[in-house]
DNA sequence: GTTGCGCATTGTAACGTTACAAGCTATGGT
DNA sequence: ACCATAGCTTGTAACGTTACAATGCGCAAC
């Protein structure tokens, strides 16, 4: 004889009476409520229920303290409302870069407010494959700055082509190889001209342009625009290029003493703001006045600028309106099925410092 | 007459083949490595299965790019290896912050350490309660860093209270309040105490403590502890505290140009590297020089101590550790079911730059 | 040759939620 | 009075995974 429907609800009911996990569940609530958990789940996703219902299901939500349990409905719905965002960078404390710091930031407040959460996870650039980020399929989508060597980065990026997920790449100059994957950057290039262009208007015949040994992209396209334009400009001008072993302050110090122990060019163009800090510093400790006898500028600054002295000619960087842009490209991306644009390039903008002197 | 088992099992075989979803499942794995769901979820999991068998699910997950489902992982165990951090903050690109991104990347790099992930937040003080990450459940644990006025905080950290996961908060010298909530904070206190007795050494008499209006109790503890440090020194000492509006630079600036022509203390101990460094400025400003003629610290610095000129003295905060820490205290809270400390302070300790002249 | 043991493997039933279709109930038209 | 209709409410079956108990199987011991 085959049991009778009501037999197996009953057994049902006995079950959840029992189950031994402490949280409260759309059960206990509509339990309390007397009402049918799809009509607690209705209240909860806001979709119409009668008023005294409502009334009655969301004091027992207060009363019996429910939260929803994301996994089950993410299980139910094959939608996680979360993205990530992995970050692959040798520093430890990969949040600290301003860049990174404000980018994330801009993210997170676009991914609050249409109730996603991010997840985050930095890694070294040689284990990035191996990310738990990436080996889980928590995320809707995924946002990756790389900071690396090019191989390397090159490698990431077809693993990540490979993921069946979108992913926004910040900063890479390579062309989007696949309909997942998006890039968005700065306009580096046009960044670099501005500096230069700047640097022209003061006269700035011997340029030497100071970067980290790293092959960024990003450094590589701050270059291509200051040799551009001094390229197109007068022909007494001479570009040099000079590589401090990293970004740290005290490699860059050095290199920078070193090479204003042998000779002093007009400017000195870092490649970042803090290398550009870096390099004031070491000028001050060789005595050589700026910008009366040389003139420095930095890249990529926030607020840093003001606190130098003499407060310091750089590059603004839009890494907020980044990091919110990424979030709304991969939403328009998940609700459409592709996204809108696959290469956003954001403007920058030259902020003057007196490191370069009065216009 | 009842449904014979092997009927309902070949439903079920028939119901999978026409699932729509798109990802693999382990079901798919499965049939593809000719073994069941449970040596395949074995594998996956690191369970002991004879060489033959996870050589071939192996094989199999790769070709299939085969990623575990973790909302159905995280429904099935209930425990979904992830925490989360909100931070209340009225400043949206709330990571810029020195101490934060410190704090969150040790957290972060912690919980990678241990295959966990983190979810990240930033939320006005305002609407603290209705941040998504409190709203829902999908981490084992959470972290809160509470900026804003001291009413909120009290409000905030009673909310925190109320949930049912493990709470750790940080700079609070509120008790906790609670099994579920551990504080953790760097010793401001002495840190106050470090730079008071320094300018102690350096014969500072009239001293100066700037401090943002906002009553935000890790301020209040380094006040503190220049009070005491001074009340117990000589008689002729005073301290005194001038408030500026807000921690910008703009604020700052303009507050202590407007106190230097009307006086000039012998220092000037700001509540934050920022706003020391702001200070610094307005002293070059009025032709005010230091250390010679006024002795300026900032507090809680990090690396922007040695890009001002002069350096900045400061207390250097153990951000990045206390991040890990709490990643480790939540843990052990979640394995063993209590915190095995509910209270910690971390030391900070003292960076002597220029700013404070030769000892 | 049977028994028993150890151990890898397997089938099944949850976990808490939502989609879907079927069931109510009150209202209004005739 | 009765039927049709609209629309709120309800029962049920998944979603993909893991805990658990049961099964199979080879091997050693008697």
């Amino acid at each position: 004889m085959a049991p009778s429907p009501r037999r197996r609800s009953t057994e049902r009911v006995i079950r959840m009476a029992r189950r031994k996990s402490q949280r409260t569940t759309l059960t206990d609530v509509a339990r309390a409520a007397g009402v049918s958990v799809m009509t607690v789940s209705n209240v909860v996703r806001g979709k119409f229920v009668l008023p005294q219902n409502k009334a009655r299901v969301e004091e027992a939500i207060a009363r019996l303290n429910y939260r929803p349990n994301l996994s089950a409905r993410s299980l139910r719905t094959s939608e996680a409302r979360s993205m990530g965002i992995v970050i692959a960078d040798p520093d430890p404390a990969f949040l600290i870069d301003p860049f990174i710091s404000r980018l994330v930031s801009g993210l997170s407040n676009y991914l609050s407010s249409i109730d996603y959460t991010l997840d985050i996870q930095g890694v070294v650039p040689e284990r990035f494959a191996s990310a738990g980020i990436l080996r889980k399929d928590r995320n809707d989508a995924l946002c990756a700055i790389l900071c690396g060597p090019s191989d390397l980065r090159r490698q990431h990026l077809e693993f990540l082509r490979q993921l069946d997920q979108p992913v926004v790449v910040f900063q890479e100059v390579f062309k989007s190889p696949s309909p997942n994957v998006a890039l968005i950057r700065q306009d580096d290039l046009g960044g670099g001209k501005l500096i230069a262009q700047l640097l022209l208007k003061q006269r700035v015949r011997r340029l030497v342009f100071l970067r980290p040994m790293l092959d960024w992209s990003a450094v590589e396209q701050r270059e291509r625009g200051i040799r551009l334009v001094y390229a197109a400009a007068a022909a007494d001008t001479q570009v040099t290029t000079i590589q401090a072993a990293s970004e740290d302050f005290d490699d860059v110090h050095t290199t920078v003493q070193r090479y204003l122990s042998r000779t002093v060019p007009d400017a000195i163009v870092a490649a970042t703001d803090s290398m550009g800090v870096a390099a004031l510093k070491a000028c001050e400790s060789m005595g050589v006045e700026v910008p009366k006898k040389l003139i420095v500028t930095g890249f990529n600054g926030f607020d840093l600028w003001r606190y130098t002295h003499p407060t310091l000619t750089t590059v603004m960087s839009p890494a907020y309106e980044m990091g919110r842009h990424a979030g709304n490209l991969l939403v328009q991306r998940l609700r459409e099925g592709r996204f809108p644009k696959r290469n956003v390039v954001f403007p920058v903008t030259l902020r003057a410092g007196e490191s370069t002197g009065r216009p």
